[in-house]
DNA sequence: CATGAATGAGAGTTCATTCAT
DNA sequence: GATGAATGAACTCTCATTCAT
């Protein structure tokens, strides 16, 4: 496969995310993606045989681009608070954020698809955030800034929390406000008085 | 409609749970409840017009036939403790039961029908358990059972983890073990020993 | 299947079965069938799944319609010679019919599905046939008819010949002429004179 | 032309024939054969337009290698038996070797394609051997080894019954001693003590 | 009420063939 | 000469939905 080629495939991924994004995963189509960039029914195929090929790559591209949520964005002297209250605000931003969002379309996708271990980028995502929020609260506690004797308890129910808002978010529906509570609930059973 | 109507209406719905269950609902055709219910392709239209509809009303008799979580089986004598302790339970045991549920389905179903305000069962049934566990909390509390400075933001927390549970269950997986350690830093949190 | 479905299905493959003289088994597509009938898309595949599976169908119709080969057609009196005479005469007159005949498609069929034995209808019929033409050489041996050494190496003779021109009917072409000749040729070797 | 491209073109046809023993010739497409020569898509259409062309080729190129079936391994004093026995063991190692052949696919191939006269290079082939094999019976009944009083009607009969066989193989099987058993009857028919 | 045959739209998939590079 | 990306026609198959009986 040429330079080119590449490129093509990779507008054919972008593409397609929006579509994903839009109607979610089991709704779409071949012939939603062939329309939405444009080529022809026997062009797609080229590059993929099937709409669940395509996601998992668009959802291998997302998880590739996103690795970095806690590297970016922190300066140098951030104390663990700081840096908690980025991730989670960063987390609320992403979740009240219900059209633009894969969220659905990955939900569906593993409804139908249980994937291996190796392969379920899903669970991957979720114990190492888990990991490295316990580090940072451990951190946290080291310096007194939080109280908290079960760091990964806590961190898995921060994780928890998060994911029982996204779901809801695309089922029950979810406003800034319930979600701020939220928050501001576990920031102050972690000790931080806002 | 008369008595035999209103036999065959429960009937094809009763089918159609254990085929929601199978299947989730995006994939479950008019065919496969036709099949299901060993009745004839226009048969079933004569109850109903879309697996949408049939769903919609498999939702509402569970809705109807599950009110009770927390009135059955409680002793008189019973403490705040043990009724959370024994509604935590049964939930575990609900979300442990992958395969034998509705709730892929209804998530399935949720994510395609933005349903209003006043249908959105899923909804109710969130925010009236939110303020049954808040009440158990405050007597809890009352009682010197529990420690907990903000009961709402508890209750929340503990509905959205179990929802944060529930999804994980059907994509990531959960284990016993893990849903263990949770709900026993969620009762830690809440004071209570052991 | 009621009454008229019946009639239906087998108005299908007597419809396919024409379908099949003129164009061959492979080059036959559910769309050509369903064309030929003018039904639904949809509605063929209610009776059949395949063209294989109507191919088969249309060849047991044809094996139950065609047992009678030696049956019809024989006076009391005849001899073993007149039998066999008008046995070859029949397919001679079969063979020659090029076009109108489903020998092309049989062996097509055949070349891409080696059915198990008890469903090769093909061999049966070979073997079947060899079984009565050697008994009618064996009954015109006896009747002084015939002379013949080894029975079931002639009646394997002529049913190869016939085999041999059915297929080069089909790719090289055969005149009637030479098949006449090479039937006298038969005959002659059985001692028949004339 | 150049050298190269003559190279090239016989590469394909050779890597052709191959697919066509495996496949028959229907079901191959340009696309099996570019990927079986691993060349690009538009590559093969430099040297061939069809499969029937590419096909057409392979026959000829056999042809013109196999012409000398008689005339190679014969020693000088061979006898008509001897040539006669050779050829026809021959023959029977071939039809016996069903999926190493063209067989199938030259039938298809000539299903398909009703070529003129001139180009019927099976008919060629087969009305040659007829002329040769009758020659050798005649020398044969001429040196009295053979008993024949229509050699032109035994030469033909056993191409036929070869021409049977070789589509029995195809179609409902054949095995060795069937074969065996049917030449044996055809020798003895000619005189041959075996 | 109930049946189930029939329809036709639409999704998936494969290839022959072309053409810019 | 050679490449291989791209196109679009053609097939297969499945269902939601209707309707005569």
């Amino acid at each position: 496969m040429g330079e080119k080629s590449v490129q093509k495939r990779k507008f054919i991924l972008d593409t397609a995310r929006k579509v994903f994004m839009e109607k979610g995963f089991k709704r779409v189509t071949m012939k939603d993606i062939v329309e939405a960039c444009d080529i022809s029914r026997g062009g797609l195929y080229l590059y993929f045989n099937s709409t669940e090929e395509i996601f998992l790559e668009v959802l291998r591209m997302e998880s590739e681009e996103t690795d970095d949520v806690f590297s970016d964005n922190i300066k140098e002297d951030a104390t663990a608070t700081d840096i908690l209250m980025l991730f989670l605000k960063e987390q609320k931003k992403e979740l009240l954020r219900k059209e633009d969002t894969l969220t659905q379309a990955t939900y569906e996708f593993y409804f139908e698809n249980t994937l291996s271990k190796k392969d379920n980028i899903l669970k991957k995502q979720f114990e190492s955030a888990v990991i490295i929020i316990q580090k940072l609260i451990e951190a946290g506690v080291e310096g007194g800034e939080f109280y908290c004797e079960d760091p990964e308890g806590a961190a898995r129910n921060i994780m928890l929390v998060l994911e029982g808002f996204k779901i809801s978010a695309q089922t029950i529906g979810v406003n800034a406000e319930s979600v701020d509570k939220q928050l501001l609930y576990i920031l102050k059973s972690l000790g931080v008085e806002d």
